[in-house]
DNA sequence: GAGTTTGAAACT
DNA sequence: CAGTTTCAAACTC
């Protein structure tokens, strides 16, 4: 079928490769890219500004939407690494003749740059960016849902999913529905496959296997399937890419303790649960896919993790950083920036004491020096260049860490926030004292900016690190238990009891103990945090404020 | 890795 | 809107 590729890519390099007839607008590769750069930056601002409007639309649904838009096609490869789960590069395409500016190609589909991609005569670049930006507005022109989510949420709950159906499918639906015909929607051709949804009456499919209830679907899903292992990833990645948000699965905390709180009830939500600890049956950690022995309360909590971590990937830093927990770390950073700029205002104290004086009788004097040699390198000169600068400025503005506002670096509007009250004391000061114009404290702003920088960044490190150490040893915890769990069910399959182990071969369920992983970002926050928020009723009063 | 199949996207 | 073609990924061998 793609007979010449690379005579084609030549030819596309060289000469038309597309009929000028046109009756739809279409991109234009045969003029150079030649887009007038006017008329090149409309499009962008036109491209840009709409993609960023459903950006910002999808922004407001309940889905939870990735920063990149995707595609299906784009979420049916694994972003993930296969074998540790951790985030990997991005997809790479191997467009040949679409010169991945149109939807065939996953980058681009993606509202992503190619970058390190296979693909021939790529435009989805950077240095084609007019190009691009003008194929994004064809496309959207096309269909102004093009860069949208393609599953969106459905009525469907866990709660209405049947006891006795075997597969269980993510929460959401095709907007525009699939239209297989030979796949049977079992395949990853079959976008609501990919996406790990069941098709829905958008569907246009033609023997439809992929509905509740269907023995195909059931059979894929139940570990016979020589492709287990594919799907099981497949169904990581569908939940993984933000299609159809987290809640899908079971990660709500009632969900996680019923789980454990075995056995089930009779309500609707329990019959769901068991459901879920059913799917254990296809533990895509043991090969033999066969659920264990036992009585069925221990298979069920043995299964739970298997069954759900077939379809519900979590990354192993899931439960440790929670929302409130950024938004500690930031009011840490926040602290870390204001200590550090605390030098300079405590050296500013000391110092204005005794220099104050001396320096406004020496502005002034010069200021009153009519003569113009000494007028100019009274003030300007000395004020501008070298360390007399620094000095002054050091010490004259920086009287307090808040006047980092006053340089031209962009803050978050909560630091503003919290700074304002600060900033309308300093200015009056300033005024009042008749301090030099801010220019002249540019680069002892900038030294302190330094300092802050370095001391923030340096905080974030370290927790980072601790992050890092914190995952490292639930990992390895993970590992040891998927190999005693495997031990044991191989030779004799698990025996759970009140006081037993329960083995948990599972990420997804050993990140839910919280039993075993008593883990929050609080632990391994500074307790610098800890005083700036209980001691210092100020700090913690105004980054509560901080919008995160 | 090459060839085939598949279904979405693009086009008529 | 329906039919056809193009395209790149998924799949098979």
């Amino acid at each position: 079928m793609e007979s010449g590729v690379q005579s084609n890519a030549a030819a596309a390099a060289t000469a038309p490769e597309f009929p000028p007839k046109k009756l739809v607008r279409q991109l234009d590769f045969t003029a150079n890219f030649g887009t007038p750069p006017a008329a090149a930056a409309q499009s962008q601002a036109h491209a840009t500004a709409a993609m960023q409007s459903q950006l910002a639309t999808a922004s407001r649904t309940s889905i939870s939407m990735p920063l990149k838009i995707e595609s299906p096609r784009s979420r049916s490869r694994p972003v993930y690494d296969v074998k540790d789960g951790t985030p990997k590069k991005q997809k790479q395409c191997n467009c040949k003749h679409s010169r991945c500016l149109k939807l065939y190609c996953e980058c681009f589909a993606s509202g992503v740059h190619c970058d390190g991609c296979n693909c021939v005569n790529c435009c989805n670049n950077v240095e084609n960016e007019a190009v691009r930006q003008e194929a994004v507005g064809l496309t959207l022109e096309r269909n102004p849902n093009a860069f949208r989510p393609k599953i969106g949420n459905s009525p469907h709950s866990i709660r209405d999913i049947r006891e006795d159906s075997a597969e269980f499918a993510l929460v959401g639906k095709h907007n525009k529905g699939c239209h297989c015909k030979k796949s049977n929607c079992l395949k990853k051709y079959c976008e609501c496959f990919q996406a790990n949804i069941l098709c829905s009456e958008n569907c246009k499919c033609i023997d439809c296997k992929n509905f509740d209830g269907s023995e195909e679907r059931r059979a894929l899903f139940h570990g016979d399937h020589p492709n287990n292992l594919s799907y099981m990833q497949q169904a990581a990645n569908a939940a993984l890419n933000g299609a159809i948000g987290s809640s899908g699965y079971v990660s709500s905390p009632s969900l996680k303790k019923k789980l454990k709180g075995l056995p089930f009830g009779t309500s609707a939500k329990d019959q769901a649960i068991h459901r879920v600890a059913q799917l254990n049956q296809a533990n895509p950690l043991k090969t033999s896919g066969t659920a264990p022995p036992g009585n069925p309360v221990a298979r069920a909590v043995n299964s739970a993790p298997s069954g759900s971590s077939k379809l519900v990937y979590r990354p192993l830093l899931a439960d440790i950083v929670q929302p409130e927990d950024v938004k500690e770390l930031c009011k840490l950073l926040v602290v870390v920036s204001a200590e550090a700029a605390k030098p300079f205002s405590d050296r500013k104290i000391h110092e204005e004491k005794h220099k104050e004086k001396v320096d406004q009788t020496e502005s002034f004097h010069a200021l009153s020096n009519q003569d113009g040699d000494h007028n100019k390198k009274a003030l300007p000169d000395d004020r501008s260049s070298g360390t007399t600068a620094d000095k002054m400025s050091t010490e004259e503005f920086m009287s307090d860490s808040t006047d980092m506002q006053k340089g031209s670096r962009p803050m978050s509007p909560g630091t503003l926030a919290l700074m304002c009250d600060e900033q309308d004391t300093m200015l009056m000061t300033s005024q009042n004292t008749g301090a030099p114009p801010r220019f002249l404290y540019d680069q002892s702003v900038t030294e302190v900016y330094a300092e802050q920088e370095r001391c923030v960044l340096t905080e974030f490190r370290d927790c980072l690190q601790k992050l890092i150490t914190r995952a490292k040893v639930k990992e390895e915890k993970y590992a040891s238990m998927a190999m005693k769990s495997e031990a044991s069910s191989s030779q004799q399959g698990p025996v759970i009891n009140g006081n037993a182990t329960v083995p948990m071969s599972s990420p997804a369920e050993l990140s839910r103990s919280s039993n075993t992983f008593p883990i929050s970002f609080h632990n391994f926050l500074p307790p610098k945090l800890g005083r700036s928020t209980t001691e210092n009723g100020n700090i913690d009063s105004k980054t509560e404020n901080l919008d995160l």
